[in-house]
DNA sequence: TTATTTTTGGTAATCGATTACATAAAACGA
DNA sequence: TCGTTTTATGTAATCGATTACCAAAAATAA
């Protein structure tokens, strides 16, 4: 076994006390500069390094924040992580990765290990129905941001993209297109950035004297086959749509591998947007059209507002509600021309 | 401020000593039925939370692991990070995350932090030339794994692909598709990863009679841009190549863009293969051939390979060094056919 | 030379939980 | 009834660093 050297080793090996060395190692203006350059020095030979963790039980500070995603290998998430990371590590934080598959209870199980383990905030895009574990995070007075999929709560900082925005460019693109039986893939409406998107379309809808029709709208789980279930569902409607907005990438590519393998013509027969802009629908052979959602800067603004709230002199308290506008990107999966007439 | 319960707020309200407390929530067996009941209920009714920076201090487990990476917003290493949260989250361990952007003193930096927090165990796919830090962890008794880019160190465990038979792979699908002026991109050759590929490469020209041309390999970042840069040096040669080997998918992907901007025909004119099956090499129009490195698996073995080496008994020293078996995957811009004679 | 101020460093409590050791009370046997 | 075992809990040290408070030594003033 190595030894890990403390400041008492120091302490002793110079026949001075414990309280001297961390003194001399903070750069106390007490010390006398001869005593400071002997501890220091000592210091390096043993190799000693400060134990935070028992820095970090003294001051309440662990100097760890935790980050809870459903998962970390989407291009999206570890975007924002990658974003969150680079702000906050020049300021000595750390970010402890959580992941919960969208499982709510898996939610609350992190939720309570990162409170146990003293993190210093706790950034979360959540997928829980419920707002009492966030509660319980608000009373232990923990800073908690959401971003991206929030919960609307009293004086809880956010940083979202503005979905509803979102949802309506989308549609209003395929409007404009020519487009006019527009069906919708929807995700859990219960979380509220699906339900915003699904908003948006139904405004874009409204405002262009669109009708809305109830059977369009398919509830889809973010992955390649619930896009194919979802394009096989619309093509039986004896009205089958002409374009298709959905709320996710994933089932946007599942849609149009299922259309091409049936021989639909896209944009021409059925014209199909995304939501997120993950890289693959750039490349791909019919590069698909979507929303881009930044979501680099969406970790770092979420940093941002952190570190704002932490060094808030803890009196007044900040709520922020960051909303960052989305783009229509246009691509090869929706038509480019304007309304057939 | 709202306030943390300790134990000993527990032990004030009940007329008992901490002691009893800790012993009573631990469901120490000398503790009475009586005492503990009345315990639990009592925490249960403060919303009592264990401090695990306490216990962490006094048991010199932090139960904290560091994961250092390049970066975590690719699909490669999200997909370890992914694979190593799941597979230690079950035993109570939460993963740190570092980013490094292939710095070596942001390496050294990050090392050094997380020593300090008294992580558990340090991973890390490095980019670091010189061992000495590494060393320094094994000095601290931190057990060390690495995964994907190692060094070759005694007492290490590592995980990681076969590199070698990655590259010898590629390089032979080419050769049996019908092609002899094999390029290859080839990354900074003092990572063992890239050395390796690059030595596969070579074996597998020299096994099939083939002369290996310096200039043949050019040097590139793993990035859209080197890939297309890339690609015009080479077409510059009197006798350009009629297929690459990549090192990595992001250059294969501006090599291919490059080639058909320039109206080469792929994979008739020039095949092209990449390395690390990026989702959007499957998806574009020109679907990439390239190799699978199971980076889910690799994430989770690199986590197994700690819980055996931290419940060893700490006795014998272990020393595991996994091999992943890469594979090969055939698209479009690889001939499947054989050589045209 | 004595009193006062300034330097410098020591003492001991603290953060929250665990645990070896000690001890009081209850239970038991003879 | 007295000694012995068992049960249940208390006492105090420990993990490593920080810091309010105090005290000796040196420097300065009177």
């Amino acid at each position: 076994m190595k030894k890990k050297f403390t400041i008492y080793d120091i302490a002793n090996a110079l026949n001075i006390t414990a309280a001297t060395v961390s003194r001399a190692l903070n750069d106390n203006p007490n010390i006398s500069k001869a005593t400071k350059e002997l501890v220091l020095k000592t210091a390096e030979k043993m190799g000693y390094e400060q134990n935070k963790l028992a820095l970090a039980l003294k001051s309440g500070k662990s100097n760890n924040v935790g980050v809870i995603v459903p998962r970390i290998d989407s291009n999206f998430f570890g975007s924002v992580i990658r974003g969150i990371e680079e702000e906050l590590n020049p300021f000595g934080y750390h970010v402890i990765i959580c992941q919960t598959n969208g499982d709510e209870a898996k939610e609350i199980a992190n939720i309570d290990a990162l409170l146990n383990s003293q993190v210093d905030g706790i950034f979360i895009s959540t997928s829980s129905k419920d707002v009492a574990s966030f509660e319980r995070i608000l009373r232990k007075d923990v800073p908690l941001i959401f971003f991206d999929r929030k919960k609307t709560m009293n004086n809880v900082s956010s940083v979202t993209i503005n979905d509803f925005d979102g949802g309506y460019k989308a549609t209003k693109h395929l409007i404009e297109s020519g487009c006019r039986q527009i069906a919708h893939f929807s995700g859990d409406l219960n979380i509220e950035i699906f339900n915003d998107r699904f908003t948006g379309y139904k405004q874009a809808l409204t405002d262009n004297g669109i009708d809305y029709i109830e059977e369009y709208v398919v509830k889809t789980r973010s992955n390649v086959e619930d896009g194919k279930k979802a394009v096989k569902k619309l093509l039986k409607l004896k009205n089958p749509p002409d374009a298709i907005f959905s709320s996710s990438d994933w089932d946007a590519l599942g849609a149009i591998q299922e259309l091409r393998a049936k021989n639909y013509k896209i944009p021409d027969d059925i014209s199909v947007i995304g939501f997120s802009n993950e890289p693959f629908t750039k490349f791909m052979e019919l590069s698909i059209s979507t929303i881009d959602q930044f979501p680099l800067d969406m970790g770092k603004i979420t940093a941002k507002v952190f570190l704002e709230q932490v060094n808030n002199s803890e009196k007044v308290k900040i709520e922020k509600k960051v909303v960052l506008e989305p783009e229509l990107i246009i691509r090869k999966s929706t038509k480019k021309t304007l309304p057939k007439k």
